[in-house]
Formats: structure tokens, C-alpha cells, sequence
DNA sequence: TTGTCCATGTTAGCAACGATAACATGCTAT
DNA sequence: ATAGCATGTTATCGTTGCTAACATGGACAA
């Protein structure tokens, strides 16, 4: 193997099972069976080392994203980029931090190439005319909510998070960016379908009722939410 | 002075001038004319002092914010709160994130006395009858979308951050978690959770998707009529 | 073939760091 | 007065990021 994969895959499973999210030269040098000089002679300094690590481990994450976005509910695309973004952050808790936690001097690429990607999706809600804010304006908005709603969730020890805090905090952001649903009201006309679904599911999130089981809420929140996002007659 | 204060002191004004935002305990020691052990005597470990640091400087916003919040328009209570968040981040970036970065093992206490703060004021909006969340759940949001405009605003080169963007995702969130204002409209009222299920469940029966089966529709109207009966808070 | 240059790797070490052991000093309470 | 304890000092340890100096080996021109 290259002497410079060596020493990414060594770095990267050493931060993934670092407790502080700290990681030293000469770990990873003798992970990688190299001597530690070698990582400044590739990479120049720790913090590069770190970055490319950050890089290598999120542009996995952004193939399989890029792969898979492209649906013909681009509405549908953001939530699902949002819960992308939360999930990653849970998943490599240690990388996230990097990313988002300016203690890189330089901030490294991944995070640019997640705000593009967030503004692709943006740019194609805009193009189905279904963005009230300008696709900039809206990725620093977006961007902003999930990556503290990411960094709350790290901050508190596991046991006590609050599972669904993402999936609030995303559907009150992105309903504030977005235009109501076509087909919403446009002097006095009764609700549709989505906006009564949307409304009873934030309702019940709100104010869980206890006669349901968690299993029966999961598959009533479920029907709600595919009331609430379905195309609308 | 008092030693313990020399080095708070020094440690706070060393913390505030940091371009990384990190501190040495000999650089604290010699600033405050002390030795470095005495450092340790007082406060036993680095991360205690940086605690201890971060305790002292928000002690300081939050008495001259515990003196001025309570106003007769709890709302408007939240709002400045949010604003005076923000402002304390960009005015303290340092102590900011190490509030909110977990670099340190133990969460400073003044996290929770913030989130104290804001879980107060968010009490008197809902006695105000003007909040949609539970006021846990609502601090939670709040501060996850808070922290998050302050970190990403922290995480710009100064020269290009957004000045607006604070307000902006303010005015979507607090929106977000609030009942619609009393003055709007008096016959519109916020729809409880028997309203949205009753109106939903008419919806649906006139309006029938064939996305459920006949067992799934028969189980979903059911729960929505349950909803829709019950005694409401 | 031979000699030169450059990329790559090794050894050794520096300066700064957090932290602690061991000792000195001075105040307080019995 | 003296024992006990809080406080402060000196010296040092182990680790860290990082670099200088030297060694090695292959590519390429003469």
C-alpha cells in the first residue's frame, strides 16, 4: 500500500476511536509502520494531515450522497440531505467536530463541498419554484440550523439526546425557507390534505398523546409524514 | 488581588487575545506573576481553569442579562435573548467555543445556566399562551439553531460574514415554536390537536389516497377519530 | 558505465507543553 | 510554643509538534 494511504487509514482509525478526538504524529506513524518525519515530508504539518483526513473520510460520504439525491421532489432531496447531514455527524463524531470547530487553520474542503452540494439541492427547489429565499441566503440558513442541531446532539452524552430533536429543528427550518405547498389556500379556501397532515404531526410532536404505543406513534407519524410530503392532487 | 483572581484574570485576557483560542498554563503563570504550579493548586487541572475561565466571563452577560429580560412581552424577551446570545459569541469567540466545542471533559457550568436563562423565559411564553412546544423541547431548539448561527458565524473570516444571517434564521425559528400572534385573527385560533385530527380525517374520507391499503386506512381514521375525541389539554 | 540530482526515509534532537514530586514557608489553632 | 495545613517554589518527567542533518536509492545525462 501507498505509504500515504497508510498513513490516512492510520490516522482515520485513530480519530474515529479517539475518546478526545485527538490524535498524535507518532500514533499514527506507528499504526502506519512509518517513521513520523515521513507524515511532515506528505502532508507538511499535523493540521493538513488532519484535513485530508477529514476530506478522505467525507468524500465517501458525498459519493454515496451524489449518487442517490437526484429525485424528482427536490423538497423531498433537502429533508433527506438534512437527516444525510445529522446522520454523518453521529456516525463519525470525531471527524464532524474537525469539520465544524475551527481549530484547522484552514477550514478544510469537505466542508465546501457539503455547502455545494446543499446548494445543488437548493437550486433545484428554486427551480421548481418552491424557495422563498435566495439559495444562498437559504444554504448559510440551512447549513447553520443542522450543524447545530449536529454539534448539540455530539455535545450531550448519549444516553440524553434527544432523538428527534433533528427532524423538529428541520421542520421548522425548512418550512420557513420554503413557499406553502401549490395548491395551498390562496384567499379562504379549506386545507389540504398536507397542510391538516402537517399540521396534526407537528400538533402530536408537540404534545405526544400517551395511548400510543411508540410503535403505533412511529407508524402514525410515519402516515403523517407521507400525508404531508405527498404530491397533492 | 487575590492570586485565584490574578490568574482568572490573566487567563481571561490571554483567552481573549489568542488567534487559536488556546492558552498555555506557564504564559497564564507568568502573566499573573505566578508560578505555573500554583495554577494547578488552585484549579487542579488546565481544563478546570478553562472551565473556571468560561464560568467567570458568561457570569458577567448573564447578571446584566437576568437584570434586564424580564419585560411585560415575553416574546419579546425570547427575541433579545437570541440576539444577546449571538452579540456574547461574537464579542467572546474564544470562550464562545470552548462553551460549545466539547474540547473540555466537563461542560462548563455556564451552558447550563444559559440554557437555564433561556428555559425561563420560554416558561413565560407559554404562560403568555403564545408557545407551541413543550418549553424543553422548545430550549432545546432554540439553542441548537442559536449555537449554530454563532458557531458558523465564528467560523467565517470576519470579512465575510453575514450580518443578517442571525436575524434571519431568528425569525424562522422563533416563528417555528410560537403560536400564530393573539392579534391576527381572534376566530382563528391555533388548532388543537382534535381540530387538526377532525380535520384531517374529513379530508381524508373525501379525498381517499390510494396509497394505503383498506386495513392501513381503517387503522389510520380510527386513531384519527380517538384524536379527535379526546379530552384536550 | 559513471556521476549527479532529487525524492524518500532515518536518526537524533529541540522547544514547548501539561502535570507532578519534593521541598520550603508562613499562618492558624490547640 | 508547636503541630498541622494551606500555600508557594524548584526541579523534573513524559509527551507533543516539528525540524535539522544525514543516509539511501533510483532516474537520467554525459
Amino acid at each position: 500500500m501507498d505509504n500515504r494511504s497508510a498513513i490516512l487509514a492510520a490516522a482515520t482509525e485513530l480519530l474515529e476511536t479517539s475518546p478526545n478526538g485527538d490524535i498524535s504524529t507518532r500514533g499514527v506513524g506507528e499504526k502506519a509502520g512509518v517513521q513520523q518525519p515521513v507524515i511532515y515530508r506528505l502532508f507538511g504539518d499535523k493540521d493538513s494531515l488532519l484535513a485530508a483526513v477529514v476530506d478522505h473520510g467525507f468524500a465517501e460520504y458525498l459519493e454515496a450522497k451524489r449518487a442517490a439525491v437526484p429525485t424528482a421532489d427536490p423538497v423531498a432531496d433537502l429533508r433527506r440531505g438534512w437527516d444525510g447531514h445529522t446522520r454523518f455527524a453521529l456516525d463519525h463524531p470525531n471527524v464532524y467536530r474537525l469539520m465544524y470547530t475551527p481549530r484547522l487553520t484552514t477550514p478544510p474542503q469537505a466542508v465546501r463541498d457539503a455547502r455545494e452540494l446543499l446548494r445543488g439541492v437548493l437550486e433545484r427547489v428554486a427551480q421548481a419554484g418552491r424557495l422563498a429565499v435566495q439559495p444562498d441566503r437559504a444554504a448559510d440558513i440551512v447549513m447553520a440550523a443542522n450543524t447545530g442541531v449536529a454539534l448539540a446532539l455530539l455535545n450531550r452524552p448519549e444516553a440524553d439526546r434527544d432523538p428527534e430533536l433533528s427532524v423538529r429543528v428541520r421542520d421548522i427550518v425548512l418550512p420557513g425557507i420554503l413557499t406553502p405547498e401549490p395548491g395551498a389556500d390562496l384567499t379562504t379556501t379549506p386545507p389540504t390534505v398536507a397542510q391538516a397532515a402537517t399540521t396534526l404531526g407537528a400538533l402530536l410532536r408537540s404534545d405526544r398523546p400517551e395511548s400510543f404505543s411508540p410503535a403505533e406513534f412511529a407508524l402514525l407519524t410515519e402516515w403523517l409524514t407521507h400525508l404531508a410530503t405527498r404530491t397533492n392532487p
